[in-house]
DNA sequence: TTGATTATTTCTACATTGTAGAAATATTTT
DNA sequence: AAAATATTTCTACAATGTAGAAATAATCAA
């Protein structure tokens, strides 16, 4: 058993859904508000390094802006890999919850 | 950030969809079969202690049957916290995939 | 009535991943 | 030059994943 962890599958699956932007702290802000929750920095970084060393992210650094200040920006895209990989969960979705009804009955 | 990691997912979701017999070999054998993944009988088992501690899943021991050998049964249901628990993703995945396509295009 | 076989769980240990946040860096503003 | 800001990088500990060997308890076969 082998299948991308939570934490993996969302931050791809991010990368899939941005259009453009797709730094750090911006992959961070759209992951806080699709899920309404805390996202530590931590939490957004080191599953993206973690995913370029498998193969399934790429990244580059963006040059300067003219905007105020900071480090220069580093960008993500996925990679074919990480699309694969993303496929397969998708796979086991439509098998695991298909016919599942909403649970949310409280 | 705080969400039911996948074999936690997967594990509930099996107690909610299997009808009976619901003890860790047949639990073992519908991921296998669902997923078509080999799957050790640790990643069933560990998850389901741990489900248990966090209080997402009660288990207790059936009584000896008159088949072939073997340790007494343990059964395993999920509780209403597991339950709201595996509400809480589907809830996540309804938000992040409920637009995406078939991603396996090869 | 004991040894082999079978079905099952329990235990354990190491590897991998999750998670938080402090530190570093580079830029702009005052 | 100092303060403020935006960003990434690094680090470390906690939690989880994953595999399989050992233990247990029953039945079967001689």
């Amino acid at each position: 058993m082998k299948y991308l962890s939570r934490p993996e599958e969302l931050v791809l699956l991010t990368l899939w859904k941005m259009n453009d932007e797709k730094y750090g702290v911006n992959i961070r802000k759209f992951l806080s508000d699709m899920t309404g929750k805390y996202w530590s920095i931590g939490s957004v970084y080191v599953p993206l390094d973690r995913l370029e060393t498998k193969g399934y992210v790429k990244s580059y650094l963006g040059n300067a802006t003219a905007e105020r200040g900071g480090k220069a920006k580093r960008y993500y895209e996925m990679t074919e890999d990480g699309l694969e990989q993303l496929s397969e969960i998708q796979k086991v979705y439509a098998a695991f919850w298909e016919d599942v009804p909403d649970l949310s009955t409280k």
